[in-house]
DNA sequence: CTGCAAATCATCCTTTAGTATGAGTGGATA
DNA sequence: TATCCACTCATACTAAAGGATGATTTGCAG
């Protein structure tokens, strides 16, 4: 904001300059005032246009930020978590899941060993009605039980 | 718009007229030259705003709708998906893919053999530098490629 | 204290996914 | 016409996922 204050303040300083060169140039003779402020007036007219899109896109822009920041901002569904009867370590399970991790890969995260992830797995796809993991992840983020 | 030009046009003419008679009756031996353009140009900047806003406000409000219809419905990143060389088979078994189904579903949804799919999604991962399946549909939603 | 759910791990087995490689076909293009 | 590319399919193999079942430990509520 003060950027463009201060711009505005040295295009104003720049242009009266540049005028008066030409003022005492040539246009003095030919030019009427009319014709001088007119000049003057579209341009700045012009300026003001400018400005104004700035200010309003940025004001757009905050605006996409706070749709996109109400698409990041996550919110667990506790209720359906409990209604489900997923416990803490399946929703871990699942959350790396989501993360693209496989089952030995989780299994090293959570330093638990393959056959205990494929035991929680294997429960999450029941409580979650599911088949496949890929599954299980697209219905966990329907449930907000993941982001 | 043919109004917002007239109306500016007669702005501009009055002010021209308002200013000679101030020229003449009181500014000519008080006020030098940069603090008439001085004004004008404060004046026209306001002027310019206020068409901007005038002009621009129903084009924010059309931004802030695609925005919202941005978050809702999907809008495919086909520079993306040209960039990455991602052909229409394998697009719509990344599609496909995300929606859960087996190699073997997606295979007899888009009536081609099981092998087909595998060099389909083979070849997807090697395009989006994944590993496995749920990597790519990570990645592919990242990228705007699915909804 | 007892029972129960959660968490852990194992074993065996089946299915699905993924890798590598080769090859045939048809359409578009230089 | 020759070439390139997308699409198709196959075979053979390895890796990972999934299903079924049983067992042990542990913390916590009744």
């Amino acid at each position: 904001m003060k950027k463009t204050i201060i711009l505005y303040g040295l295009v104003l300083a720049i242009l009266t300059f540049i005028l008066k060169v030409f003022e005492y140039k040539y246009f003095i003779r030919e030019m009427r005032v009319e014709v001088y402020i007119g000049l003057i007036a579209v341009f700045f007219t012009v300026v003001g246009v400018w400005i104004a899109t700035k200010i309003i896109r940025r004001k757009t822009v905050i605006k996409e930020v706070e749709v996109i920041v109400r698409a990041d901002n996550f919110v667990l569904n506790d209720a359906e978590l409990d209604r489900l009867g997923i416990s803490k370590r399946e929703h871990e399970v699942l959350e790396l899941m989501s993360q693209g991790l496989s089952n030995q890969e989780i299994g090293e995260k959570l330093f638990i060993s393959l056959n205990t992830v494929k035991t929680h797995s294997a429960n999450l796809y029941v409580k979650l009605d599911v088949k496949r993991r890929t599954q299980a992840v697209q219905r966990a983020k329907e449930l907000q039980l993941i982001p």
